[in-house]
DNA sequence: AACGTCTACAACCGCGTCAAA
DNA sequence: GTTTGACGCGGTTGTAGACGT
């Protein structure tokens, strides 16, 4: 009986697998100097390698190519990867468009084992952060509550106190102190370029606008965040306002606001 | 010195996409 | 329109070397 479905991309008995040797790399990088890139499939069988065609395709684009840069990421290309990460998430094909001589699997194994590790350090503090009282702390996933209209259309989440800051689930204390570790650790200045946002008006007020703007949606215990332009929040306006032109511009700074107040 | 754990990164795997048959 | 094969991408695993006990 012939088995329907996908074939295998080669047959793998008999194929070499675990790390390349330098003989084989010699190999592969000869025979692709002399026939180009491409017909991967047929390229070990051609170049007499016991690999997988995806193995030597692999293998060729992330090591044995001569326009790959080598040694350690400059904090430069971090601060690029941290941006385009925040804007285009896991795209880390589209992210090593971005840096030359820089691979896809390369970003990814750096975002893995440094990058993220640097994130989380940063939404789970040293010691010397000060965590604000439990009421005033980050929400939790919430119980579904019922939204208010305003008059002007707009929406406010259901109060959970009087203050208007714990009904935006961050004080202003919290802010700075989450504004204070992105300063600490260097990622400010990304996201202010992400936000492409003049960063005149200080930092906490900024971002005190940027709470104000947020609209609240209270489905199914779920919370989730948006970010606003001016004409959304109801008649109401302020100092600096900060305004998105584009779907684009908004994706990004959802981007961020979904980050920051991630669990 | 021996052993266990952690980290970085190379390599593998499965799946989606796309073009050719 | 359907099937097939090749390629590319992103998630995951494996492992060598570093580090700690």
């Amino acid at each position: 009986m012939i088995k329907m479905g996908r074939a295998p991309c080669c047959e793998k008995v008999g194929l070499k697998r675990g790390r390349w040797t330098e003989e084989e790399d010699e190999i592969l990088r000869k025979y692709i100097e002399a026939n180009g890139e491409g017909s991967w499939r047929s390229l070990p069988k051609n170049a007499g390698l016991l690999r997988c065609g995806k193995s030597c395709r692999l293998r060729w684009i992330n090591y044995l190519r001569s326009d790959l840069k080598r040694g350690n990421i400059s904090p430069k290309e971090e601060e690029i990867i941290v941006n385009l990460h925040a804007s285009l998430g896991n795209k880390w094909s589209l992210i090593a468009d971005h840096l030359p001589g820089r691979t896809d699997n390369e970003i990814k194994n750096y975002w893995n084992s440094h990058l993220s590790r640097k994130i989380y350090s940063f939404r789970h503090p040293n010691p010397n952060f000060i965590l604000p009282p439990p009421e005033y702390s980050k929400p939790k996933k919430r119980t579904a509550a019922k939204e208010n209209k305003t008059a002007g259309g707009g929406t406010v989440p259901n109060p959970v106190q009087e203050s208007s800051s714990v009904e935006l689930g961050i004080t202003n204390l919290c802010l700075d102190d989450i504004l204070e570790q992105l300063e600490v650790n260097g990622i400010w200045n990304s996201c202010m370029e992400l936000l492409d946002w003049d960063n005149n008006g200080g930092t906490a007020g900024s971002c005190g606008q940027l709470e104000e703007n947020r609209d609240h949606d209270f489905n199914n215990g779920q919370e989730s965040s948006t970010v606003r332009s001016d004409d959304d929040v109801g008649g109401v306006s302020f100092e600096n306002e900060l305004i998105m032109e584009s779907d684009d511009e908004i994706e990004k700074h959802n981007a961020i606001l979904a980050w920051l107040m991630s669990p």
